[in-house]
DNA sequence: AAAGAAGCCAACCGCCAAAAC
DNA sequence: AGTTTTGGCGGTTGGCTTCTT
């Protein structure tokens, strides 16, 4: 007998998530905490599987969710994180506060493997390919739609995707603007989606589409979560948690061709 | 300007380990 | 102790956007 599904797919919603859906996701969440996915949807009034709710959430509607370009800081240190864990993308992300699993492993496939292999170093081992015999990767071609199996419009309605944009420093830096940002964008309070005893500041950055464009500005200072302020703190706090992790690991590069303690160094960020 | 190819990334899927029963 | 449920993870898909021809 196989395992149960984690909820009955029967008449759920799929896809992209809706504004509607992200607020009720939201408030709920803000109003119970997280947890009880199975249970979520149902009580939140969605009609979504629960595991769907849990990654909006988890990759998208956290309000420390760090959004925007990575940088090459950040770069450096996945590279050098994966080089030492390897696909374990939340480990990775742990170590790169406001930033998500699966974004990290979007941007390592996306970017990241390419350009190591462009530089003639095997993605996977770290280790420079010999340029006589060099491993020649080939990027499968990504399938293409079928078009004659493509669902018709009354099979799927177009949904609104309220997707979120990178943005540079010019785009929505303020959060001192409760009327608008720049280019239309609308900044939605974050206490019109949560109580306001949550004592958090910040706001949903939508643009003139409703499209989710920044959270990251989101200060969670809930005083049930003074414990982790180090992941949900300021841009600051993160910079100073990579700089620390990036120098702890050049040390030993550095002092130690011991590889017990690059080791040793790996399994302690798995702690 | 149009069509096709390639890139990007949110969301889904299936598996696994831990927790709950 | 065994079974079921739940949460979490990594791999993959596919729809939309951007680039190239």
């Amino acid at each position: 007998m196989g395992r149960a599904p984690c909820c009955s797919k029967v008449g759920l919603h799929r896809g992209p998530w809706t504004p509607r859906e992200d607020t009720l996701l939201v408030k709920y969440i803000q109003a119970h905490g997280e947890g009880h996915w199975r249970s979520l949807p149902k009580k939140a009034g969605l009609l979504r599987c629960g595991k769907s709710c849990r990654l909006r959430w988890m990759n998208y509607l956290r309000p420390d969710i760090k959004r925007g370009n990575i940088t090459p800081d950040e770069e450096d240190l996945i590279i050098r994180l994966h080089s030492l864990l390897g696909n374990r993308w939340s480990l990775i992300a742990g170590r790169l506060p406001g930033r998500t699993d699966n974004e990290i492993k979007n941007y390592w496939n996306t970017h990241l493997s390419k350009r190591l292999l462009s530089q003639g170093t095997d993605p996977n081992t770290h280790k420079k390919l010999p340029p006589d015999n060099p491993v020649v990767v080939l990027f499968p071609k990504k399938k293409r739609k079928n078009k004659s199996t493509k669902p018709t419009e009354q099979e799927k309605p177009k949904i609104h995707l309220p997707k979120p944009i990178r943005f540079t420093s010019s785009v929505c830096t303020t959060k001192s603007s409760s009327q608008g940002g720049e280019n239309g964008q609308v900044l939605v309070p974050w206490s019109e989606y949560i109580n306001d005893d949550e004592n958090r500041t910040g706001f949903l950055c939508y643009n003139d589409d409703h499209d989710l464009i920044n959270n990251s500005d989101f200060e969670c200072q809930s005083h049930h979560d003074h414990d982790h302020d180090h992941v949900l703190g300021a841009e600051g706090d993160s910079n100073d948690s990579l700089e620390k992790i990036y120098e702890e690991y050049l040390q030993l590069l550095k002092t130690n061709e011991d590889e017990v303690q690059l080791d040793s160094f790996a399994e302690s960020l798995l702690i």
